[in-house]
DNA sequence: CCTTAACTTCACAAATTTCTGAAAGAAGCG
DNA sequence: CGCTTCTTTCAGAAATTTGTGAAGTTAAGG
């Protein structure tokens, strides 16, 4: 006598356990490639949810954790971009989205760090020499991740024509 | 004979301030980016070292930490395919070597972590349900890595060839 | 074989990070 | 205006991570 497919009073009710092995499971990795655990577990919440969006009360009941790490694990995952969020109007709400668009470079180019990064390669090549062997290798290193950043720019858009020619729009 | 090098005082010899400076600076970034302190630091004193290789007690003295600190970075580097080590001939000492061509592709593409990404999704989507809204946002999430792990690998190639024009080899 | 140099492993102290409850801060609604 | 509902901030307890000294392991060189 589980509680499998219980409550069909309101809308298409989903296997809560899935969603939460799912949830865990996909925020392990994420956590694994060096994402905090709340925010982690929120975004995955977020991609296994209905419409992309859930409140801060969903979260915290969701996920059991307290109103506090909801508010920081949105509030970084706002400042990556990859969540946005809305006020519900006509209440005191707020609702957190993924937008399937935004978040793939913000997880995958994290163009403003491998900017720092450039930055500092580039103090390097001044700072040692760009006519020494170290330098060399840092000139290169540079030319590397500028190179990728054009590129990578130009891989976005191809998904997005791949995207559209294969789930339409 | 020690080779300390330190008598040419204009031109060419590497101001251990300067280097230091880089290594410290570049390192952060790392962390910034994801990666731990020892290993940023190793990996960023073999990128900033003239012949692009160290040994465990050189890094060990420019570092200031102890030989089980760079043990432990190593063996990080190591299995990320960051740095490889090489037995110094008739000697028990071990060299760390950055291989300008690999550990870009160790640093970007990140391939096991995109695997096992994809195969949370892929269970996540069966077991949600390909027909559910979440299911396809899954699936749609799921598509995007295999896309760019497609991409990703063209692209390292036209960086070869770009590299090659550019830098000579 | 035995010595010794070089690297690795391990247990633990210290530093850092993480998450919570409590209280304060906004903002709609009567 | 206050009441009420929701979110954020903050101090601190708990858990985790980090780097070290010391002991252990491996292998060169006599």
């Amino acid at each position: 006598m589980t509680e499998s497919g219980s409550g069909t009073e309101s809308g298409s009710a989903r296997d809560p356990e899935a969603v939460s092995r799912f949830v865990e499971r996909f925020a392990a990795q994420l956590v694994e490639a060096g994402m905090q655990r709340m925010p982690s577990r929120v975004f995955a919440a977020l991609l296994a949810s209905d419409t992309g969006t859930l409140t801060s009360a969903e979260l915290s009941e969701q996920l059991q954790i307290s109103p506090a790490a909801v508010s920081g694990a949105v509030r970084y995952l706002a400042q990556v971009h990859m969540v946005s969020r809305e006020r519900e109007p006509g209440s005191r709400r707020e609702r957190y989205r993924v937008h399937s668009d935004q978040w793939y470079e913000a997880l995958t180019s994290r163009e403003a760090i491998i900017k720092r990064w450039e930055d500092a390669l580039r103090e390097g090549v001044a700072s040692l020499g760009a006519d020494t062997p170290s330098g060399r290798r840092l000139a290169q290193t540079l030319a590397f991740f500028e190179f990728i950043e054009q590129d990578v720019a130009l891989m976005m858009e191809r998904w997005r024509v791949y995207r559209e020619e294969r789930f339409g729009d």
